[in-house]
DNA sequence: CCATAACTCAATCATTTGATTGATTCTCAC
DNA sequence: GTGAGAATCAATCAAATGATTGAGTTATGG
C-alpha cells in the first residue's frame, strides 16, 4: 500500500493545469484575489514554483485559466437547456436548484467569478470570458421566463430579460458569503417566484 | 491668480485622511483591490509615501479607513428614513432613485463595497463595517416593503426581509459595471416593482 | 535497453512593495 | 518674531513576489 499517501509525482500537463486551476480557485475564494500568490498555489498543489511556471506561463495566464475553467465547471452543473415544451416554473426551479447546489457544493466557482470581475476592467480576455458567461446564464433565465409568460404561468406584462437580470442578480448576491449563508436563499427565491407568477384572486376592497 | 494650479502643500490631518481615502477608493474602483498600492495612493493624492504613512499607519488601516468612509458617504446619500405614514411605493422609488444616482455620480462607493467584501473573510473589522451597512440598507427596503404591504399596495403574502434582499441584491448587481452600464437599471426595477405590487384584474380563462 | 521528450526542482534574480528613519519645511499660538 | 508641534519628503530597508536558469528525474516510443 502506502500509495494513497504518495500522490503521483509526475502528472500530465492537462491534468496538472487542472490541479493548478483548482488550487488557485480555492485560494481566491478563501483569501481573495488580492492575496493570491503563485507560491501559495504551487504549495497547495504540492509542486515547486518553477513547475507551476512550466505549466502556466505567468500569473496573468493563471488567472485566465482560472476564469475559463471556472466558467466551464459552472456551466457543466446547469440543467438541460430551456425548452418551450416543458413547464416553465419547473424549469425555473430546476435552474435555481442547480445554482443553489453549486453554491453549496462548489462555492469557489461563484466566488471566483465575483473576484475575477475586478480584473475585467483591465484584462479584456477575462472580461470576455465573464461577460459571455453572464450573458448566457441570464439568457437561460430570460428564455424560461419568456416561455412561462407564453404558457400563462407568469405575468403577461413580464419583460423576460430584465426579469432574468433581476433573478440572477438577486441570487448572485449569495455567492460571497450571503446574508446568513444560504439560509435566506429559498425565501428570496420564493419572492422572485411569487413576483413572476400570475395571481388569480386579488381584491382591493379597501380602496378609498 | 495661479492658485488653482497649486494645491495647498500643508493640509490638516483630518482633511488629508479624507483625501487619502478618496484616492484609494477611486483606485480600488478603477483597477481593483488586488492592484492597490500605497505608492499609487500617495501619488494620486500628490504626497510622498512617508507622508501617507504618517497619516495612515499601515495599508490595513488604509483599507479600514476606506471601508468606514465609504459607508458613511453612501449612507449620506440616502433619502429620509422609512415611515409608515407616507406612500410606500413613493418611498421605495425614492430609495431606488438614490441608489441609482449614487451609481451614476459616485460609482466608486458601490464598487468599493464589492471589492472590500473579499477582505471580510480575514479582517473582522471590515467585515463588521460591511455587514452593518448591508443589514441596515436592506433593512430600509424591508421596512418600506412592510409598510407597503400594510397599506395594501404590495402583495399581502410578501415577506419583507427576503423581498428586500431580492431587491437590493438585484440592484447591487449593477455596481461592478452592470450589464450594459446602467441601461438595464430601470427595466430591472420595473420588474421588482411589478412583482411586489398587488394586481387587481388578472384572469385565467385558458386553464385546462 | 536507450534516447528523447516531458516533467520536476533547488537556487537565484530583479522588481515591487509596505514600511521606517531622520532631516526639512510650514503653521500657529504666544 | 519665535519656538514648538504638525506635516512633508528624500533616502533607504527588508521582505515579499513573479519569474528564470540549469540541472536532475521519470515516462515512453522504438
Amino acid at each position: 500500500m502506502a500509495n494513497d499517501s504518495k500522490p503521483p509525482a509526475y502528472v500530465r500537463k492537462d491534468e496538472r493545469r487542472e490541479m493548478i486551476a483548482e488550487a488557485a480557485r480555492r485560494l481566491i475564494a478563501e483569501k481573495g484575489l488580492a492575496a493570491l500568490r503563485t507560491r501559495d498555489v504551487a504549495e497547495r498543489v504540492g509542486i515547486n514554483i518553477s513547475t507551476l511556471h512550466f505549466h502556466v506561463r505567468s500569473k496573468a495566464a493563471l488567472l485566465t485559466l482560472v476564469a475559463e475553467t471556472s466558467r466551464d465547471a459552472f456551466l457543466a452543473l446547469l440543467p438541460p437547456d430551456p425548452s418551450p415544451d416543458r413547464d416553465a416554473l419547473a424549469q425555473l426551479r430546476a435552474e435555481v436548484q442547480a445554482f443553489h447546489d453549486s453554491l453549496r457544493d462548489r462555492p469557489e466557482l461563484a466566488r471566483c467569478f465575483g473576484q475575477l470581475a475586478q480584473l475585467a476592467e483591465t484584462d479584456a480576455g477575462i472580461a470576455a470570458t465573464l461577460e459571455d458567461f453572464t450573458r448566457g446564464w441570464a439568457g437561460r433565465y430570460a428564455a424560461i421566463i419568456g416561455f412561462g409568460r407564453d404558457q400563462g404561468l407568469f405575468r403577461a406584462d413580464v419583460d423576460p430579460y430584465p426579469a432574468a437580470l433581476m433573478a440572477t442578480g438577486a441570487l448572485t448576491a449569495f455567492a460571497p458569503r450571503g446574508p446568513g449563508g444560504l439560509a435566506q436563499f429559498w425565501p428570496v427565491y420564493q419572492e422572485i417566484e411569487r413576483g413572476l407568477q400570475v395571481r388569480h384572486v386579488e381584491e382591493t376592497d379597501d380602496a378609498s
